[in-house]
DNA sequence: CCGGCGATGGTCT
DNA sequence: GACCATCGCCGGC
């Protein structure tokens, strides 16, 4: 297995939400090799730049809560973290330790385990996972997973080398579910996705 | 099939 | 009360 190393990570999140399209997402149940190829993500507080769409620079004026401390810690690690009373978000610290850097991992084109993902989902293979919290949900990432490394298997989740995906596939554009996040942070162009891949979330 | 809309309901503010 | 969302239901094409 070829897991991307740390120093893939350890980089601005804009640059590592670019170019984790086309990696694989590895999730192992068991015995069961569940993965998917990442076609949507987006870049949260990038390195030396204020973002106030992100965890990290706004809650607690930007220092560490219980919720938020692992986006503050090395880059290669999970951060998962719990919204809308039901939902999980599966992301990647990204840039220097003691800084909050993270790409949310927003949607994936599934590739193994299709039957895991089916009885998880209970959904058309369209919508195995199509968004942040399908994903999750198909994938079975959740508040154990937050903190753990992805750069072994130790922990059953990592990502690796995928396919190549030439920079005019690429489209940017704003973040999704932005909601009362004031200008100029709410049109920042820091979501990145596959264009016209059909398991891209919108 | 697709878009709009309300309900959902844990955690941190 | 807001939140880096999804689902079921409704209407329309």
């Amino acid at each position: 297995m070829q897991f991307l190393p740390q120093s893939f990570y350890a980089r601005s999140a804009r640059k590592v939400a670019e170019e984790l399209l086309g990696k694989r997402l590895v999730r192992l149940l068991g015995a069961d090799r569940v993965s998917g190829i990442i076609v949507e993500t987006e870049a949260y507080c990038d390195a030396d730049v204020p973002d106030l769409a992100c965890h990290g620079d706004r809650a607690n004026n930007g220092r560490p809560t219980a919720r938020t401390a692992v986006m503050f810690g090395p880059a290669g690690h999970a951060y998962v973290y719990f919204t809308y009373g039901m939902h999980w978000m599966f992301n990647v610290v990204t840039g220097n330790d003691g800084e909050a850097n993270a790409v949310l991992v927003r949607a994936l084109e599934p590739d193994e385990g299709l039957e895991t993902m089916r009885a998880l989902r209970r959904r058309s293979d369209k919508e195995l996972t199509n968004g942040p919290a399908k994903l999750a949900q198909a994938l079975v990432i959740d508040k154990t997973l937050n903190g753990v490394s992805l750069l072994d298997s130790n922990d059953s989740i990592w990502i690796e080398e995928g396919i190549h995906i030439s920079r005019e596939r690429i489209a940017t554009g704003p973040r999704i579910g932005m909601g009362q996040t004031p200008e100029p942070w709410f049109s920042m162009p820091w979501r990145y996705w596959i264009r016209d891949h059909p398991f891209v979330s919108r």
